[in-house]
Parts: structure tokens; sequence; C-alpha cells
DNA sequence: CTGAAAGCGCTTACAG
DNA sequence: CTGAAAGCGCTTACAG
């Protein structure tokens, strides 16, 4: 099976690599004729242009690539493949590099910056910290998906997300309302800006608005893991047995606390209330079915690619969006 | 923040290209002097290589494609970022592409092969029919995981995989052993010989060697999904009501199918027993735990890679390896 | 509408 | 140990 090259291209079918090269990239200032007979050669050697070569010349359209951090994140998942989705009617091409949660997505950025030439970057399950200031020279279009990017301090960051705070406030609320007093948080860090820390800061609101105050000693940083999650709450448990709900950042946290509460003798709902965030398809058919904050991915999805296109395309400047989180209230609260 | 090249490194270091070339490379003939000096050049400038230039001259060192079709299936997710971790030590560089299930892997194996002169496959979740045919002119080392390529006809295929259709038999005869008789399988077409094929067969060899016949009419072909599980398991159980055991061919099935029955009034274990396949991580926390049948992640990944870098860098003949795949037996069997 | 030629950033024989 | 030069496969002004 011979690799054809676009010079093999040309000879086959008696025209330039220059025409071959026009029919490759679907130029208009090309003979029917011509074009045709192109294609059937380039069809019969089943050539596919190498993209090393195409990428060398630096002119053609954008590169943009999709950066999401937390490959085993199934919301981040669903959330990077929506996108792609999305991606499909645009000029510019993408290409998407998934790394670990741990990772630093931002010298993942650098790299792709340098090692491809890439001229845009989306990033997917970000959270945005001193590191991102690495970024601050650059002048090309960024957009953080799920994190709101307006204090960064990126000048040409955009960002679309939902408001973490207002939803962090309202999964507190839904427990207050139904008579919770002794509500524990499953989060990490509350000391940054990112998305978790607007959610912890969300509860604190919900419970001044309520006339209490939240009580720290039932905040519990967790790894965002079905394992980590489930120590976490096998531990808090041992010593804040009295606590009566639970908020869980994640709906896999959520799960794992669930199956430790189960495994210490306390039922969900009727022993503890449990809602989660982010409104994965498990929750939907775990047991209890999940209550949530339910993100909306396909909205998320379009925005950001939206925002992307205007800013590559058209100049425009960056913007900050905000979308819609739903409430769902399912089985899991009491 | 310029981007530099291997041009004005050598500039700012007053050397030649080639010796820059060289210093990246790591090649040994470069005076200890000269290299300290690039390498200072380089750093200041934050120097990455740029991988289309680099790509171009293929002389350069091998270039595996990772290929994982079923980019939401958390069991293959799990296996590709197990693969991606033995590969550190490998000389080659990997490079990895996720691919819907529903999407076409030979092809886009193809055309990796011709866009970035790939010259290694690891195919992670591939089911091999006829399509692997394109693939049969070429010459390159090919490795697939958790499908066995003994009977593909592919002359420089090698595989690593569990014995499917041992394991198949294992999980009937499980429920077998426990007196069920009414046993529905939930999988998918079983007329091909790949893995899914090789767990009916097996769940026919147990029921063979019980000197009994699978009853044709509890095989339900489902989609991989919670949410096709479970819509295949309220149809199946409003004809089937009397099914007293459920084989199902992945944990992500197996949970659709949990939650099925839960709706219809069906208590897991006690009204029916419920095994699952591969072992996944949620499995172990979803209400009732799952039984299972676990494939090694871990001695999968490393085997994979292995034979790979047997046959790329000593010239190995492909060969098929089998592991073993564990039993667990947790609640959701009676 | 078509082609000859330069050049993208790198690697690699080939000389020295 | 080091460098000048060719070339990887493509794209894109520039001519015609």
């Amino acid at each position: 099976m011979k690799i054809y090259t676009i010079k093999d291209i040309a000879q086959k079918a008696g025209v330039s690599v220059t025409t071959v090269s026009r029919v490759l990239n679907h130029r208009p200032d090309v003979n029917r004729e011509t074009r045709e007979k192109v294609e059937r050669v380039m069809a019969a050697c089943h050539f596919v242009g190498n993209a090393n070569a195409r990428g060398l010349k630096q002119t053609e359209g954008d590169l943009v690539a999709i950066i999401v951090r937390g490959h085993q994140n199934p919301f981040l998942n669903a959330l990077a493949e929506s996108i792609l989705q999305h991606t499909k009617d645009c000029r510019a091409t993408f290409l998407t590099e998934f790394i670990d949660e741990k990772a630093d997505e931002f010298q993942t950025a650098l790299r792709l910056l340098h090692e491809r030439r890439v001229n845009g970057f989306i990033f997917v399950g970000s959270r945005i910290d001193q590191r991102a200031h690495e970024l601050s020279g650059l002048d090309l279009p960024m957009v953080f998906t799920t994190v709101s990017a307006q204090q960064a301090g990126l000048p040409s960051a955009a960002s679309v997300a939902i408001d973490d705070r207002a939803m962090g406030r309202l999964a507190a609320q839904v427990l207050l309302e139904r008579g919770h007093r002794k509500i524990a948080v499953f989060g990490a860090s509350r000391t940054g800006s990112d998305s978790l820390s607007l959610r912890y800061l969300g509860v604190r609101d919900a419970f001044t608005a309520a006339g209490l105050s939240f009580d720290e000693s039932r905040y519990v940083e967790t790894r965002f893991s079905l394992r980590g999650a489930y120590d976490s709450a096998r531990a808090f448990f041992a010593v804040k047995g009295d606590t009566t709900a639970v908020f869980a950042m994640s709906d896999t946290v959520a799960m794992g606390v669930c199956r430790a509460l189960s495994d210490i003798g306390r039922r969900v709902p009727e022993d503890v209330s449990v809602i989660g965030f982010d409104g994965t398809e498990m929750g939907k058919y775990y047991t209890p079915r999940l209550s949530t904050i339910e993100q909306p991915i396909e909205e998320l999805a379009s925005q950001t690619v939206l925002v992307l296109t205007d800013m590559l395309e058209h100049g425009v400047p960056p913007r900050h969006v905000t979308v819609e989180a739903t409430l769902r209230l399912r089985e899991s609260v009491l």
C-alpha cells in the first residue's frame, strides 16, 4: 500500500501540484473537468493530504485546540463531545487534547502553541488560577467553558458558564427549605475564584439569607472520584453523624457519598438527603435517582463555539456569557 | 510572545541549525559546552520544536496511533489511560485518537496513516469485522486490545484479550448454578466473531454443559448505554416477565437493566439477579454493588504495549496474548 | 484557469 | 565535534 503524495497525484492526472492543491482545498478557480479528473485520481489512490506538510504552511485556516482537563469526568466528556459536534460547520479545524485532571492545561496550551502553531483555545474544565498568567501575553482567542474568566485578568479570554454562586446557593436553599440545618458540603479547596469556590460562597449566601450561618466544620475537601468521595464520606460521618443533608459539588461525588451512607446503615433520602451537581446521565439511573443542578451541556457547547468563532473570524472582543442551570429534584432529596 | 524557530536559536547561540537539531534530539555527538549553551538559549526562549516540521521528516522515531472507539465508555477510557501510562518509557511517540462508538476505526487508521505517517497502531475497543480488511495490505505493527485478532486474517495484527467465550460461559454458569433457568442475555449482534459474539457462544456452552439449552427468545440486542439498556429492559420485561436472571455484557448495560427492574417493582437481587461485565469503578459503587466479570485493565495495558514494542523495536512477529479475567461476586446476584 | 518556484521548520546524510 | 545543503509534502503569491 503505497502512500501517495500530491506530486504522485499531479503526475497521474497530468497537472501541476499547484492544481492538485487547489482541488484539495476546494478552491473555486479550477476548471470543472480538471477538478473532476484530479478528484478521480485522488479517489483511486485513496489520497489523503499530509497534515504535517499542510500544518507547516501556517497561513492555512485557523487551528483551535480544545483542551479537556479531566479525562475520566463524565460531565466534561459529554461537554467536549457536544462542543466537537458544534464545531462541524466552523471554518477552523479543531484538535482535542484530553489531559489528566492533575495535569497543567496551561502548559499543554503552550506546548500546542509551539508544536502545532495553534491560534485559538477552548478550555474545558479548567480552573483559572495564577498559573493562567502564563497565557497573559497571548493575543489569541481563548474561551473557558464551565468557569467564568471575568476576574481572570486575561485580556483575550472569554468564557461561558453557569452562575455557580447562584446555583450553589440554590442547592443549599433546597435543603434548608426542607428543614435541614446540619448540612455538609463536599467540595474542593474553597479559597480560589474557580467555580467550586463560587458554589461554596453560594452556600454561605443561602445560610445568610435564612438568617443562619454555615457550619464550616461540615465542609469536606474531597477528591472528585467515587473512591475519593466514598472515603471522605466514611471519615466525615464517623465524626459528624448527625448530618442530615449533603450538597456534593459533582454527581460523581454525590454517588460516592450515597454508597458510603448506605454502608453505614443510613438511608438516602430517608435519613440523609443528597443533592449533586452537573446532571450526569448516571445520576438519572443511580438508585436513588440523584437530585442535582443540571448544567446545560448543549447550550454551554453552542455558546462556547459561537463566542470562539466570533472572536476568531469576526474579531469580536471577548465576552462572558452566563447560561442557565436547572434544578432537578429527584429521589435523593427529601 | 514570539514563537522561536530552530533558526532563531541557532543564531542566538552562535551555532548552526544542525547543531541545535542535534541538541534537540539528544544526540551524543555534541560538545558539552556547546550543548549547554544551546540548552540555555532554548530554555530562555521557551523553545519547543515544531511538530509539523519534525513529522515531515519521516525518518524520525516511530509514531504509534492509539485509536479508542467508544469515547463515553468508562471501561475503555480507563484502559486507554493505563495504556498511555505504560507508554511513557517507550522510544516511540504516541498519539491518541478518541472516536465515537459508531465511527469506523479502520477509516481513522487509514487517515492517520496518510496524514501523520503513523507506523504502528493500537486499537482499543475495536470490533474486528470485514471492515478490517482495509488494513490487510498494511505491513505495520498493530495490536488489538480487548478483542482477539487470531481469526482476523490480518498478517501483522497481534492482540491482547481475555478469553471472552470462557468468561461468557462463566457468567452464565454462575447464574445456572444458583438455580436460575430463565436467564436473559443483553448483548449486541451475535453473528460475528467479535468479543461480544464470543461471550454469547460462551453462554450457550454453559447451558449445554448443564444439559440445557439457551432460550434464544431471551437474547436482547441493545445499545450499550444506560438509556439504551434501560429502554431495552423495560420492553423485554414487559414480555418476558418471568425472567429471573440477567447477564449484561457490560456494566453500563447492567446498571440500565437494574434501574429498569426497580422501576417495574422487581428487586435486584431478590427477584432478579444481574451480572455485568468489565468491572468498572461505577459498578463497585452502584446500589446494589454489581457482580461482574472484571477485565484486568492493568495487565491488558502492559501486555498491549509490550507486544507492540516487541514488534516495532525488535521485529518480533505478532502474537495473540490471553489474559485472565476475574469473577467478582457482589450484591447483585443471589 | 494553470504552473514554476519559493518557502514553512526541521532532520539527515555528507564533508570536513 | 560542527556546518552547508538537500529535501520532507504541501501552500501560496506571482506570472501568464
